[in-house]
RNA sequence: GGUCUCGUGGCCGAGUGGCUAGGCAAGGCUCUGCAAAAGCUUGUACAGCGGUUCGAAUCCGCUCGAGACCUCCA
């Protein structure tokens, strides 16, 4: 076991974590835009990011998670009449645009509880930093790497490749990029296409608007998080994480930024997670090839042919390092959710383990644990600890023949560490914790009720009050609430 | 078109120069009144072609295929 390594998507390669601070974690993640549903996609890099957190936690690093909420500033697209993606929302769903934020953070927030995600440490919107946006904008000016033309102000992407190397996280140089580009058409106010806002000026029909020194407008997309990542990590932190699709012009654009108003890009980490597919082709919400976190839960997509817990589905995310592209399918998350039933019996077998046999066991727990250190030290290669787990599951059955096996101080800590794995970095949950196997245990229920129902049927046929009474007031004191009713009987819980 | 990533057994998915990944499915066995569950066990896969090497899924080249990004996207 040693440091942890991790992949820089800056350097291309594996570099061991230091953080600036020894023992305390700066890590940024940018959030969701909050004008729709988030879809398992988002759900899978949110995921990703939950389990670096966790297992930096369970490291025992201090850690400080922020993930924003972008409510404002990022435009449908480039074009200087773009539209913000709230306020479109807003029309169409005639609401506020405050409300279509609330809406759907609530739906962010109520999805991210459902997958046992833990709450970053802070969580700042876009338009709670709008002072910090505009002081960074002028201090962008100030520097010279930023001009205003006509109310809004844009960065110098030529002034400050100068200087800088834009292009360095996502491997491009400015004159492949100009090539690329379309021209601009003459009614931009941007010197160049690759010029990005950082302020713009709010049309007569922008219902989102502030006050700034160059009149009303509202921030850049790409400001947002280089102003809140700066304001809660410092000019300089340790990991800056996000979707891959991000990483440019998202990312290019905040290193430019960050570099450009300070001395620093920010983050000394640059983590990006993979796409989740699904048929083959990426997850978006513009295409409609998507499959939400609900749907899972509820089983109602042609998607799928049933419902899975949210741990099932925490459980197959997991079953893939984040940086691979990983593709979604029934068949695999059917798979998951058998792999995910066994890890959890053998838990629970283990659990309840006897205290008998002999102190030391054969295993060697300790070696394991360092196994699974490592495999988490590399990257935070979850598969990798899935697969030690599963060796654990064979070592609690060997034990559940021969006590031996594990030993009771085996057994003790095997248990303490497998505890750990599963359920705190992992963020695995039983069925029980997961509100989300409502569906199945319903249907269970169901089935036993049939059964219950049906002999009380009988006993009430054959007049046999005391036998039917007493399943009744059994039921009853269980919470069951038995409804005699012309058409037979039926149940209902009492909360 | 440019930049980059990837192609692993029926499915999902690790590995990145020699040593069993793992899960699911499938076959066999044990247990079992039947069934289920559970356990044990088997399988030799790395797109194709060429090269480097004592040795390559792993390095290099080419071919084919897939995907991502190139100012909407986690």
């Amino acid at each position: 076991m040693s440091g942890i390594q991790i992949y820089d998507s800056h350097q291309g390669a594996l570099s061991t974590f230091e953080p600036l601070q020894a023992g305390r974690v700066g890590m940024y993640v940018c959030g969701p835009t909050v004008y729709s549903h988030v879809h398992l996609g988002n759900v899978r890099t949110f995921l990703s990011f939950d389990l670096i957190f966790r297992y930096l936690k369970y490291r025992d690093y201090t850690v400080r998670y922020v993930r924003n909420i972008t409510d404002a500033g990022h435009l449908v697209d480039d074009a200087d009449e773009g539209e913000d993606k709230v306020a479109k929302r807003a029309k169409l769903e005639q609401i506020e645009p405050m409300e279509v934020v609330q809406k759907y953070t609530v739906n962010f927030h109520d999805v991210m509880r459902a997958f046992n995600a833990l709450p970053p440490s802070i969580e700042p919107t876009a338009t709670g930093h709008i002072v910090e946006q505009i002081a960074m904008t002028q201090q962008l000016l100030a520097n010279g790497w930023a001009y205003e033309a006509n109310g809004s102000v844009y960065f110098d992407v030529e002034a400050y490749s100068q200087k800088h190397p834009y292009g360095e996280l996502s491997g491009r140089n400015t004159e492949e990029m100009m090539s690329g580009s379309r021209d601009l058409d003459g009614q931009s106010d941007k010197r160049s296409p690759l010029d990005f806002a950082l302020w713009k000026k709010a049309s007569e029909a922008h219902i989102m608007r502030w006050a700034s020194p160059w009149g009303e407008g509202f921030p850049g997309w790409h400001l947002e998080c280089s102003a809140m990542s700066t304001k809660y990590l410092g000019e300089e932190f340790d990991i800056h994480g996000g979707g891959m699709d991000l990483k440019f012009p998202h990312h290019e654009c905040e290193i430019a930024q960050n570099k450009g108003a300070h001395h620093h890009g920010g983050a000394r980490y640059w983590m990006h997670a993979n796409m989740l597919t699904l048929n083959g082709k990426r997850m978006s919400k513009s295409t409609g090839n998507t499959l939400l976190p609900e749907e899972v839960l509820s089983g109602d997509s042609p998607h799928l042919s049933k419902a899975y817990s949210a741990s099932v589905a925490r459980f197959f995310i997991h079953q893939a390092q984040y940086r691979s592209v990983l593709d979604f399918s029934d068949e695999a998350l059917q798979a998951s959710e058998k792999g995910h039933q066994r890890l959890m019996n053998a838990f629970t077998t283990l659990s309840q383990r006897a205290n008998h046999g002999p102190k030391e066991g054969q295993f060697d727990v300790e070696a394991w644990q360092n196994r699974c250190l490592d495999a988490m030290n590399n990257d935070f290669n979850s598969p990798i600890l899935i697969a030690h787990l599963f060796d654990a599951v064979r070592a609690i059955q060997a034990d559940h023949q021969d006590p031996g096996h594990l030993g009771q101080m085996g057994a003790t800590a095997l248990l303490s560490h497998l505890k750990a794995w599963m359920f705190d970095v992992l963020g695995l949950q039983t069925d029980a914790a997961s509100g989300a196997a409502g569906a199945s245990s319903q249907k269970a229920l169901d089935a036993a009720m049939a059964i219950v129902l049906d002999a009380r049927r009988k006993a009430r046929e054959q007049k046999d009050w005391a036998a039917s009474d007493a399943i009744r007031d059994q039921l009853a004191a269980g919470g069951i609430q038995v409804k005699d009713g012309a058409e037979g009987s039926t149940y209902s819980i009492q909360e």
